[in-house]
DNA sequence: CAGTGGTCTAGACCACTTG
DNA sequence: AAGTGGTCTAGACCACTGA
């Protein structure tokens, strides 16, 4: 099973370049040309081992290089292979506009049908709970607060996961408080009841994930989370709502559009 | 150099999960729980080893995957700590105004007194050049374009870099193609020629860096990126300026607002 | 200088996938 | 059963830091 040769070069001992990063630079450039395109298998580690006279060791840095980098994914007795980009769904800022909502359709499922794909929504829950500082900051300090947590998966790959916080004073007892706050979403329920919504604050962050947003969303390594936290206002400037998200960075690209003035 | 027992659990030889994945649960619950703060020096290597007894290899492989969620970085010869989180910069998404570019201002800087931080421009290059295709197909397929590449820097580090892309014929012979464009940047001389700016878009993404962005920003191991494409539309519906910007993405929290309309 | 992390070797056994 | 990656050992030598 001998690599072909040139598909990948020979180490250059007078570099100062470690090793790994040698052969990590070879695979990657390979990549970069199209040598090996999404959803390749990589040469195996015996083959690298092999072809470049190392240790297995090394060339599994030189693998995990490329995993850190987001390039590649291995999988457990099959190999490593070019990681797939999967589809991004692009968030627009229109995503919340009224018109949206007179249609009796919800933010997510608004840009899931512009796609055509399919979604779904898992593990919801809705209970009553002691808002974080940092939510109850933004809510006007309620002393309680209804918070509703979801999973919103796209052709059945978990994509994004969140929480929508309502101060209780303006969510129990209305549908709401219901798993299914029915058509429109709660922003139509809070229009509904009288709170006209003005505006929308959304606050952007990017990180690694934490083992817990690794499970959630079956991140594969090498893929960061966007963290998104979106306060909603209505028309007298009182938060409403605030909803804290999690979504699998290489899932999402989100547009804006900003006034000049 | 015995580690203080208790600091650190014991193994679970009966659990499934890898011995390095918990020896990384037990470090990262001694971060979460503040056990080590910011800054700390985590134990060393040799202290690990000690005290699992386990081979090196299995303790670098569970600081590595520390590493890898940016919570801890390594210093050759000084050890492995408990990552800093630098300051965050807001951007808020009125950066952009027309009343700060009357005020001679340019967006960057705005924030950056804002912040009451130094900031620096450097590496600036400006030079007519192709377009890639993605900005010949945002900018309506000039033949060439002006581009303006620069690096920022807040208190010394740099945080992100980007290039402009302006149609030749908007820019050439102006303010635009000189390295300093003036009192309120390349938005405030577009307006005097007659581009009155009547929004912009701004598409962002967030994955791992590539190793040159790794070199440009120095970026620690287990920090994104986060990947800013902005459109600049006069009033009469021309894209007049593209500017493609790679930020370090734990040195940035974007905020944009939106209406409800 | 001692202590730290960086690189590398040459094995071993295991768990998983595929034919 | 053969091939793959996952885990782990027990060493070695090097480069960098700091007292």
């Amino acid at each position: 099973m001998a690599l072909p040769s040139g598909l990948l070069g020979a180490l250059d001992p007078t570099s100062d370049r470690a090793v790994f990063r040698q052969i990590a630079d070879h695979l990657r450039e390979s990549i970069d040309k199209g040598r090996f395109r999404e959803g390749d298998k990589l040469p195996s580690e015996t083959e690298l081992v092999e072809h470049y006279g190392v240790s297995r060791m090394t060339v599994r840095n030189a693998l995990s290089i490329l995993q850190g980098e987001g390039l590649a994914v291995s999988e457990h007795g099959r190999g490593v292979f070019v990681r797939p980009r999967p589809p991004v769904r692009r968030l627009a800022s229109d995503r919340f506009a009224r018109r949206h909502r007179d249609e009796g359709k919800s933010a997510f499922t608004v840009e899931a049908e512009a796609a055509g794909v399919h979604s779904e929504v898992d593990s919801l829950e809705v209970k009553e709970e002691k808002p974080s500082q940092d939510v109850a900051a933004r809510l006007g300090s309620p002393r309680k607060v209804l918070a509703r947590r979801r999973r919103y998966l796209i052709d059945g790959r978990p994509v994004e996961f969140g929480t929508s916080y309502l101060p209780l004073d303006i969510a129990r007892g209305t549908q709401i408080a219901e798993p299914n706050p029915g058509p429109g979403g709660i922003y139509a329920r809070l229009e509904e009841q009288g709170h006209r919504l003005d505006h929308f604050d959304e606050e952007i962050r990017a990180r690694m994930p934490s083992p817990h947003e690794v499970r959630t969303l079956h991140l594969a390594s090498g893929v960061p989370v966007i963290h998104l936290i979106r306060t909603a206002y209505d028309t007298e400037g009182r938060a409403v709502e605030v909803c804290d998200t999690i979504m699998a960075a290489d899932a999402f690209v989100l547009a804006y559009q900003l006034p000049a003035t």
